[in-house]
RNA sequence: GCCCUCGUAGUUCAAUGGAUAGAACAGAGCUCUUCUAAGGCUUUGAUGUAGGUUCGAUUCCUGCCGGGGGCACCA
């Protein structure tokens, strides 16, 4: 990358003054906010100064003399700027050998060098069982979606595994209710089956207010589920039955797959050898009758892996600490050693992964890097935060709906698409850490900052092409060449801001993925696609007597490839038409 | 009480310790005989507070204030 070459010039540059030995140097450029500040800036001179007490302009002046002995060719321009800023101006074949590099950019999809062919295992999603799919599981599958494809596009092997929520005590309240207020029957033959499970659950939880007991018949039935009583097992199965199929439905509205879809149920016979290691270590005690992991100077709160013991089973029920420790030992072995385990699960769940990454570092099962809990917000009421128990979330298939309709005033055709696109959209442009409030005006606004802006974008860009092709314009990357020539023998500065937003695709891809953080992407293409409606703004692209126009037709290719691989890393689909 | 997070225009979001803090929405005003006006161009407007580190702080550190979350049998 074009970076690469900027900083090791740089460093010559330092080591033939003298500067190099400078204490924790770290070479850094950046992009100026202005683009008349060139393309890239390097800030060293300034950070130097002091050390070697010069005038931070002066000392610039003296890099930048070094530099331009051995200057890099695409570098047409180096300037001092500011309080002592080394501007790089990139060189008109930069641009043109890059823009043509990008036309390729389709094949290089899982062929960058950051992931150095390692595994890469991201877990998202993850709903509940018998459990509604709301708006609150949206971010997890949106987010975990894009960080799986970019990881993939950066080079990793990608396992997508959703860990599905199907067991723990939960499934002993579902259990008591049905026998309670409903049966296995009724469910089956219901419309709504997974309504009338979360209807169930939410009755639960108000009956047990008054009624303590139920919470213990609860515990119970979860014993009972696992040691494998047979009435136990065979609600458990059908409400996971029907779960999966309804959650198929959603899946394929939001266009999003998986390699794996184990659930915690997998690991049931895979709890007692952590339970050995633990043991073997001695970290864990029992306490009130439970078993749980104490941290050394109480770095974290205690982690409970097995609950009291259950008076009438005689069992000890499992908690989801435990599972989750069986699920990293069980992956580890399964995909090797150098596998990334990456979890994108919500901010809440942040306490629970800090003491599942010490105890795994303590067991040996990872060393810490390759551990990695992605958190998001919430989506939240102005009123407060959502809450299945409580029966107040709103459910993802209204929100499409909603979003799919308002679509449809546009174009019909699209409609699909365009809803699903906003809704994503509206997730991945924020960072992820923070809280979204649920807010329909905010969430389905087809203008601006959004989805159906850049796919709108593309659109246009696609019908350019076609038009371009119609006139029997030539774009293909032969052109190229001509480029070349041809603004070099005009002596032509004139880049456009398009060709200065394009190469830095694959640097904003490389962050994302280090990162974990799909933002990056979003705020970059919605800065592209401006640049090129820009562009498009400032006359016809597609004429046949201007002798630009088959450049101009093939930066707008470009555009196309680039946003288009945006739009799939972030799991949007991008339309031909709109 | 302890721990984790987040405080940026009226609103929703950006900003790898850098240059004049960027966008979008809403408001005001322009702009389609042309390849898509879901577009483009003008314009008003912001770093919670008090310190510290630094040549330089929205960013790092400390205190305070405010929102959200978590802290033993939900996951």
């Amino acid at each position: 990358m074009i970076r690469d070459i900027l900083e090791k010039s740089i460093k010559i540059a330092l080591q033939s003054l003298n500067l190099d030995n400078a204490k924790n140097l770290v070479i850094n450029l950046e992009h100026p906010e202005e683009l008349s500040h060139g393309d890239y800036s390097c800030n060293i001179a300034m950070i130097l100064a002091k050390q070697v007490s010069q005038n931070p302009r002066e000392l610039a002046e003296k890099i930048v003399v070094e530099i331009l002995k051995n200057k890099p060719i695409e570098v047409s321009k180096i300037e001092v700027a500011g309080p002592g800023f080394i501007n790089f101006y990139l060189s008109p074949e930069f641009f043109v050998f890059q823009t043509k590099e990008i036309l390729d950019l389709d094949k290089k999809y899982g062929k960058g060098n950051i992931g150095e062919g390692k595994r890469a295992i991201v877990e998202y999603s993850s709903p509940n069982i018998a459990k509604p799919f709301t708006i609150g599981h949206l971010r997890s599958t949106v987010i975990g979606d894009a960080i799986a494809n970019i990881l993939h596009f950066s080079g990793y092997k990608v396992v997508r595994d959703n860990h599905l929520g199907d067991w723990g005590t939960q499934f002993g309240k579902l259990i008591v209710a049905i026998k309670k207020w409903s049966s296995v029957p009724e469910i089956r033959k219901s419309e709504t089956p997974i309504k009338d499970l979360v209807a169930l659950y939410v009755r639960f939880h108000d009956e047990a207010k008054n009624e303590s007991i139920l919470e213990d018949e609860a515990r119970t039935w979860f014993t009972k589920l696992e040691r494998g009583n047979l009435e136990a097992r065979k609600i458990w199965e059908v409400c996971v039955k029907i779960s999966m199929k309804e959650f198929e439905k959603t899946y394929k509205r939001l266009g999003v797959k998986f390699d794996t879809a184990y659930g915690e149920s997998f690991f049931e016979d895979k709890m007692a050898s952590v339970i050995e290691d633990v043991k073997k270590l001695g970290i864990a005690k029992e306490s009130e009758g439970a078993y749980l992991v104490f941290f050394e100077n109480e770095k974290y709160p205690p982690m409970m892996l097995l609950k009291t013991e259950d008076v009438s089973t005689e069992h000890r029920a499992s908690t989801y600490a435990l599972r989750d420790l069986a699920a990293d030992k069980f992956r580890k072995k399964k995909y090797g050693k150098d596998t990334i385990i990456i979890n994108e699960v919500g901010m809440e769940q942040s306490l629970h992964f800090q003491q599942i990454i010490e105890t795994e570092k303590l067991l040996g099962y990872v060393n810490g890097l390759d551990r990695v809990h992605v958190a998001h917000g919430f989506y939240r009421f102005p009123e407060g935060k959502m809450s299945t128990r409580k029966g107040n979330s709103i459910w993802l298939d209204e929100v499409l709906d909603e979003a799919i309709e308002k679509a449809r005033e546009f174009n019909k055709e699209t409609a699909e698409i365009v809803g699903v696109g906003a809704i994503k959209f509206n997730d991945l442009k924020r960072e992820s850490s923070r809280d979204i409030i649920f807010n329909w005006d905010e969430i389905l606004n087809l203008k601006g900052d959004s989805g159906p802006y850049l796919q709108y974008s593309h659109a246009r860009a696609k019908s350019i092409l076609r038009k371009a092709k119609e006139e029997g314009i030539e774009f293909c990357t032969k052109i190229f060449g001509i480029k070349i020539k041809h603004n070099i023998k005009k002596n032509s500065k004139e880049i456009t801001d398009l060709e200065k937003m394009l190469y830095r695709f694959p640097e904003v891809v490389e962050r994302a993925g280090k990162e974990y953080s799909p933002h990056y992407i979003a705020t970059y293409l919605i800065e592209l696609a401006s640049s090129f409606n820009n562009f498009y703004g400032k006359g016809k692209i597609v004429d046949k007597n201007d002798e630009d126009s088959s450049c101009k037709v093939a930066l707008t290719e470009a555009f196309s490839i680039v946003l288009k691989n945006g739009l799939n890393l972030l799991g949007i689909q991008a339309p031909e038409k709109m």
